[in-house]
Formats: C-alpha cells, sequence, structure tokens
RNA sequence: GGGGAGUUGCCCGAGUGGCCAAAGGGAGCGGGCUGUAAACCCGCCGGCACUAGCCUACGGUGGUUCGAAUCCACCACUCCCCA
C-alpha cells in the first residue's frame, strides 16, 4: 500500500541518450515503416516534422487516440517537430478503414462540436501546441514564413474545402490507380463481403494523401504517422509527394491494439473510454486500467507510460497476485497523464479504500430521496435500466448494500451508503 | 434501364398462418472459483405487474383471416446479376 503522500507519476518521456526509433520500437509503437533505414537517419539530428491525422468523429478522444498521442511525445522529446491534424475536412467524407459498413455522415455542426472537444486533448499528452487559423494557413500557402520551431495544430478544412471538383480531380485525382485503390485492403474488404462502398468513401484516399502533399508543401513534413489500418492511405500520400517532384517521405503505422482477450481496446461495458472527464470519470477510468488483463499489463505499461523501461521491466516480471502492483502502476500513470496526478491519486485512493471494504469510501455520488426502494435506488445509480432488470439483479444475489446483500427488491433504504452492483460497481447514494 | 434476392430483438441468424417475446450463436449482465486477472462452471438476458396477467416488437402503411414475423398490395431501403 502507497503512503498517504502524494506519489509523483512520470509524465515525461526520457530517451537517456538512445536514438528514438529504438525506444519507440522496445516499447512497441512499430508495426511498418516505409524505409527503416531512412528514417532512421532522418531522425537522428533534432528538427524533423511528422504529423498524425485525427478524424474529429466524436466529442472525445478516446485510447484508441492515445497511441499515436503517446508516439508523438516520445518524438517531441528526440526535438522534432509534431504537428496534429485535424480532420476537418475529411471527416465530411468518412473514412471507411476498417469499417464493415458506411459511417454516418457528419452534419457541420457536428464536426465543428467534435473539433472543439478535441481540441484541448491533444496538449495533455502531446504538449503545447501552436494552432494555426485559417488565415495563419493561407498566407503559409501564398509563400509566408513557417511558424518557429514548435508544435502545430493543422486542420485539412483549411486546404481541402476550398477545391473545386474539376480542378481536384485534374491536379490530384490523375495521379491515383483506380486498380490499386479497389486492390487496397479497405476497399478489397468491402468488395469481398459485397457490401458496397460509396464513391465518396472511395475518395477519402485522394483526401489522406493530398494532406500528406500539402503539409510536406507548406510546412517541411517528411514523417507520418498512424495506425496500420492507416498504411495503404499513408503510401498514397507518400506516392503523391514523389510524383510531385519531392523526396521519399516517411510512414510509420502503430499496431492496432486488441486485448489479449481479443476485446477491442478501450472499450467499456458503457463503450468507448474517452479521455474527457465529463465522459469517463478519472475513477472510471483508473477502473479501467486496473482490470485490464494480466496478460496485456507490460504491453500497455510500455506504449500508455512514460515510465522507463528498467522499471516496466521490473513490473513485468511479477507473476501470480503481484501483478496487481503492477496494473496499480499502469492505472495511476495512466490517469495521471490523463487527468492529472490529484485525480490520480484521488482515483486510486477510493479505489484503495472500496475494494479494501472500507464502507465510507469515496464513490460517484447519486443524489436520492430518502426513503427509496433497493429497486428504485439500483435505477436511480444507474445499475439497472429497468425494474426487471434490477429484480434480476437482486435475484441473482448481485446486489449488495454496504457489505450486506440484498434479497428482497422491496427493501427500503433510509439513510445514505454504498449501493452496489456486482462485486466492482458502487455508487454512494446521498440524500437529495 | 431489365431481372432477381432481401429487410427479424445490441450484433449475427433460424423461423413461412395459431404450440412465437420468437431456435441457435456472439456480445452483455449476475453468481461460483480467484488476485477488482484469465480460463472454466452455473444462471439471466423486451417493458410493466411479477402469482395469474397485460403491453410493445419481426423495414413502413394498409388489407385478407377467428388468428400474421409468417399470406396480399403499395411504399422505402439494401444487395446481386445483366445492360
Amino acid at each position: 500500500m502507497p503512503s498517504s503522500t502524494t506519489p509523483s507519476p512520470t509524465l515525461q518521456p526520457d530517451l537517456s541518450g538512445r536514438h528514438v526509433l529504438d525506444v519507440l520500437t522496445e516499447r512497441g509503437f512499430v508495426q511498418q515503416i516505409t524505409d527503416p533505414a531512412a528514417l532512421r537517419a532522418a531522425l537522428a539530428a533534432p528538427g524533423l516534422t511528422f504529423y498524425v491525422g485525427f478524424d474529429p468523429t466524436g466529442e472525445s478522444l478516446h485510447v484508441g487516440h492515445l497511441l499515436p498521442m503517446m508516439a508523438m511525445r516520445w518524438l517531441r522529446e528526440a526535438g522534432h517537430r509534431p504537428v496534429v491534424l485535424m480532420g476537418g475536412g475529411t471527416a465530411r467524407v468518412g473514412d471507411p478503414s476498417g469499417k464493415d459498413r458506411t459511417r454516418e455522415l457528419l452534419d457541420d455542426a457536428r464536426i465543428q462540436a467534435n473539433l472543439d472537444g478535441q481540441r484541448p486533448q491533444f496538449g495533455q499528452v502531446v504538449g503545447p501546441l501552436q494552432q494555426l487559423s485559417a488565415a495563419d494557413w493561407a498566407a503559409l500557402a501564398a509563400g509566408g514564413p513557417r511558424p518557429a520551431a514548435g508544435a502545430l495544430m493543422v486542420n485539412n478544412a483549411h486546404w481541402l474545402m476550398g477545391w473545386g471538383y474539376i480542378d481536384f480531380l485534374r491536379e490530384v485525382g490523375r495521379h491515383f490507380s483506380v486498380n490499386r485503390m479497389l486492390s487496397a485492403e479497405s476497399a478489397r474488404l468491402r468488395l469481398e463481403r459485397d457490401q458496397g462502398l460509396s464513391f465518396i468513401e472511395f475518395n477519402y484516399h485522394l483526401l489522406q494523401s493530398f494532406d500528406y502533399l500539402e503539409l510536406w508543401r507548406r510546412l517541411g513534413c517528411t514523417l507520418q504517422l498512424g495506425g496500420d489500418d492507416q498504411w495503404f492511405n499513408i503510401l498514397g500520400g507518400v506516392d503523391l509527394v514523389r510524383r510531385e517532384g519531392g523526396p521519399a517521405v516517411h510512414a510509420l503505422t502503430t499496431p492496432l491494439l486488441a486485448t489479449a482477450d481479443g476485446k477491442k481496446m478501450g472499450k467499456t461495458e458503457k463503450g468507448a473510454l474517452f479521455l474527457s472527464a465529463a465522459l469517463v470519470s478519472p475513477f472510471e477510468f483508473y477502473q479501467y486500467w486496473i482490470n485490464v488483463v494480466d496478460a496485456d499489463v507490460g504491453r500497455f505499461l510500455r506504449l500508455y507510460t512514460f515510465l522507463p523501461i528498467e522499471r516496466v521491466q521490473a513490473l513485468e516480471a511479477l507473476s501470480g497476485a503481484d501483478i496487481r502492483e503492477a496494473k496499480r502502476a499502469l492505472a495511476f500513470e495512466v490517469t495521471a497523464l490523463i487527468h492529472g496526478p490529484e485525480a490520480a491519486t484521488a482515483a486510486m485512493e477510493a479505489a484503495q479504500a472500496l475494494f479494501s471494504g472500507g464502507a465510507d469510501a469515496e464513490a460517484p455520488t447519486v443524489k436520492v430521496r430518502f426513503p427509496i426502494s433497493v429497486l428504485d435506488a439500483l435505477i436511480a445509480a444507474g445499475h439497472a435500466k429497468s425494474k426487471g432488470e434490477g429484480r434480476r439483479l437482486i435475484a441473482q444475489g448481485g446486489v449488495k448494500l454496504g457489505d450486506q446483500r440484498v434479497d428482497d427488491p422491496d427493501q427500503v433504504i433510509t439513510a445514505a451508503g454504498l449501493l452496489w452492483k456486482g462485486k466492482k460497481q458502487a455508487v454512494r447514494l446521498a440524500s437529495d
């Protein structure tokens, strides 16, 4: 058990003088690289500009986005310039990669709201970012000077929205082979499954490729990072830059994570594990990492924390019940990174109190009016969606009031206390 | 433009007039075993009332019938083949 003093998380990466590519590889960030030797040489000296694209498809980022963000932070530490590309333009089209059906098209208001929601979240992990406005971009495109060193945030709406259809076809479209695009996995998957692939989605590839060209032209960007499902799209950009007379720019993909038991990474009962505290409380966030399956702990420590590799290896070496110590470190570190050390400490202490049988532990609080039946309280607490479900839970022994198992749905609660569903979820009932 | 197939509960998928709230699988939830793990075993899994019962539901609307997810008509959408 940690002492009552606030433990201090490791919120900064430390390369210890090693080549950043070695560190990224060792920590499991690297899936594919276009030309490893060339990229190694390019990264040897600081100053390379690289980017990662994020489409604003939700109001908050989630852990799926965290992986490339961590990689960006490491690269930044090595002295390179990160560019966060917000897909304000591409989100209007929709990426078919990895989707087995057409995603609903987002309207402009939705996209704008999502952009606003996600924007501040990048800084937390990647570090301070300078945001370029439409006017900034226009100046840059007109040949103005590049911004001084430092991380940037750009929005591809600024260079995609102005195109005329014919112009785009002539200038960009002519470089793309439909034959190749049809053979790409994202398209092939749809075709084989008779799922259909609308023309608009089919064009996503061109837009993303054009992003790379534009970022190379305006900012000298020579590396794009992305999830491995983006490999083909990134290569499209690499090709386009070359066809437009540019150098051999680089591509690096990160692995697509599934948890060791085959589930999608970052999925909770309620949905994605969002980084926004409003959507997923720090406590819930912490609990997600604590409950990670054993086989994933080492991998996640490497990817989602900045703990030194020696420390990670030490934690990985634990076995049996001691693995929980590694999970505590993981949960604490990641929570501290996203929600801050205070919130992480609070979440950790709340979890410990709750699961060591502490009756007065912290837990999400729900206001109710006493007296209230257990059945109604379950619904108020969000533990059950209907009375039928609540009855079922009780019948199966899944409900506890404090440490007392409840077996009568009509039992009346008269005072504040903890209401448990199963072994892991508790809500504090408080007077309204 | 012509011809054909299809639309079932969170997902996949059976079901062709009453025995259907609808087989089976997956996901999910609870219990047991444990370490707030995995694997495994057991149970649950539309809503309300929970004893009997009622309501909503099988793309939409209308119809046939004592009775329809199942038959008919029209509409919408999806996919396939030919052009």
